[in-house]
DNA sequence: TAGTTGTTTATAATTATTCTAAAGAAGATT
DNA sequence: AATCTTCTTTAGAATAATTATAAACAACTA
């Protein structure tokens, strides 16, 4: 399904070298059913136990900013002290739960269309976003 | 308008003592016709050219997060690398100046009503907020 | 006024992220 | 497959935002 060959495929399109520890990457990124909502520091941890080979925080900062750039993962606003990215590029939602720090997707239908009636001169609207945070 | 007195009431509601530095703290956030959007070090650095007096970092960062646990501020979800707060502590929302870093309120009837359609057992809905991001 | 408690401050510690430069690997050329 | 060029990895240093610390000091209480 989620095969090498598109991994390599996806590091080509955005101007990577497809290499070891890239594809090991990709291993934990892609190669999953469910959305996967990650910090940098999550993806990291999870390198090491599902592929048992160590890759640097430089280079896993690195890929997932190159992924970022060309669409492969959405980066998620949060006021937290740190960045969140989502698997799921599809324009949505989220919830979350503060408690927890866990992110929950929001399918657009959860929260129908947003119509903003206003605009800025000269300024195009580039993303509208929703956080709908949740407490006990 | 806004006088030494209400800071006081401000700062003893946030079980805070009325010092020099607090009041000027409060002279720069309330004393004020608009909407303000800062981050820590913004405030931190109009205390010094609108008092005169220096406020250590520490102090601001503080008083700031007394106020915000009391409601006298807003903190603004932006994925950016340092937090925002909002002296407007209505429910509303936001465009964001992606390229020159700059908050813009909106209006809760320019963006109309938002009706969340789904639930997670056992939480509530503490905030909903939209973040509209600007591109030129 | 003295005594208790809260406050300020500089500085150190922490955390997330980015930078750097040397060693190594990928891809192109023969 | 040997060579060359270019890109990549990596550890560790650098940066930046924020939080913690502890000694000097100011506010409140009796």
């Amino acid at each position: 399904m989620t095969s090498r060959q598109e991994f390599i495929e996806k590091l080509r399109n955005s101007s990577l070298r497809p290499t070891k520890q890239r594809i090991n990457i990709c291993e934990v990124l892609f190669n999953r059913d469910k959305t996967f909502h990650f910090t940098i520091n999550d993806l990291f941890n999870l390198i090491k136990d599902k592929t048992g080979e160590k890759v640097s925080l430089a280079t896993v900062y690195n890929t997932v900013h190159a992924f970022h750039k060309k669409g492969y993962l959405k980066e998620i606003t949060i006021n937290s002290n740190q960045t969140y990215f989502d698997t799921n590029v599809t324009d949505h939602h989220h919830f979350f739960d503060v408690k927890e720090e866990k992110l929950i997707d929001l399918k657009n239908e959860d929260v129908g269309p947003i119509e903003i009636q206003r605009s800025i001169p000269g300024k195009k609207i580039k993303s509208v976003e929703v956080l709908v945070k949740l407490e006990d």
